[in-house]
DNA sequence: ACGATTATTGCGTTCTT
DNA sequence: AAGAAAACAATAATCGT
């Protein structure tokens, strides 16, 4: 036993959420696991991010059948959607109106702008909500991700957490936090790729909001890592199949505990590979993967020897 | 034979507890 | 501070042309 063995030790072969509808293939179940949606029998990948129900499960149930006019209610917006904003030159009808008019709507605005954060905690809550948009965006994140972090970011506020600490450290960390709860592949630095603070202060308010929160983190899955390497070194959909089956067995065997899951997955890449004798080095591989040649070889020896492969 | 790739091994470094 | 893992560097062994 290792002192990382956190990683990999508590992987759920019932993780993953079975969807509506059935393969094409072989009618087996659906479900989406990872950020893809695929057949629990056969393997076969339908898409490769998970259902979005941005709309209307996203909205919050305040309509209770009534009918609603306005934008849907989102976890995104700081009050939750309900805005307005005052125009500027010209009227309900589009008339240009008169100096002392505009001058008047100008203080209205104003005010009305200064109305909209009651209070300092709804100021950092709409900051904070932006910069989760914002940044869930430019990782294009499903909304339904983003509207997770939003309330990772509301719930660490609500416990008071963001003392002390950056809005956008806490918003960046509920990014983090979402991410990760999804068995998704992302990583600290991924978002503070994105983010607008440094990476140790995204890990302290990740670290804060896990201890706090208890955040339903599971160890990374190394077969979730199969699918960017394949795509980045362009290999086949039968080549990721039979990847991420070794790497699901491989978990499932508890080989590669404690070791880094890009690293296993790398190696069940390369007993692929080798098996089939496909023109992809080992430097190509630890490049696409970012863990050194050693480390590959060490894990796909592992893998071979602990696998009877 | 030659260059590229893979293997092997020792060792300072990095990370986690 | 200690222990494990990953990275690095040097060197040998294969492989393909």
């Amino acid at each position: 036993m290792t002192t990382r063995d956190i990683y990999d030790s508590g992987f759920d072969e019932d993780d993953g959420r079975t969807i509506q509808g059935t393969c094409p293939d072989c009618e087996g179940r659906l479900r989406t696991d990872s950020g893809e949606t695929a057949c629990t029998v056969c393997g076969l990948v339908i898409e490769d991010r998970p259902f979005d129900f941005e709309e209307p499960s996203a909205e919050i149930s305040d309509t209770l059948g009534r009918n609603r006019t306005g934008a849907p209610l989102t976890e995104r917006r700081h009050d939750r959607g309900l805005s307005s904003e005052i125009g500027f030159g010209t009227d309900a009808k589009g008339n240009t109106l008169s100096a002392k008019k505009r001058r008047q709507l100008g203080r209205l605005r104003r005010e009305h702008g200064r109305a909209r954060w009651g209070s300092k905690a709804e100021r950092n809550l709409g900051i904070g909500l932006s910069e989760i948009s914002r940044m869930g965006s430019a990782l294009e994140l499903p909304k339904s991700l983003q509207d997770e972090a939003c309330r990772h970011f509301r719930q660490a506020q609500d416990a008071d957490l963001l003392t002390g600490r950056s809005i956008e450290a806490m918003a960046s960390a509920s990014v983090y936090a979402a991410c990760r709860e999804d068995g998704r592949i992302e990583t600290i630095e991924d978002v503070a790729a994105v983010a607008r603070v440094e990476t140790v202060a995204i890990t302290n308010a990740y670290n804060v909001m896990n201890r706090e929160l208890g955040l339903a983190v599971r160890p990374r899955n190394p077969a979730a890592f199969v699918p960017r390497l394949c795509s980045e070194l362009g290999l086949e959909l039968c080549v990721e199949r039979r990847a991420r089956a070794l790497a699901k067995r491989a978990t499932a065997e508890g080989v590669g505990i404690g070791c880094q899951p890009v690293g296993v997955a790398a190696g069940c890449l390369a007993i692929v590979i080798e098996d089939d004798g496909i023109a992809v080095t080992q430097s190509d591989l630890a490049g696409v993967a970012g863990v050194s040649i050693e480390t590959i070889r060490a894990r796909r020896d592992q893998l071979r020897e602990e696998l009877d492969r």
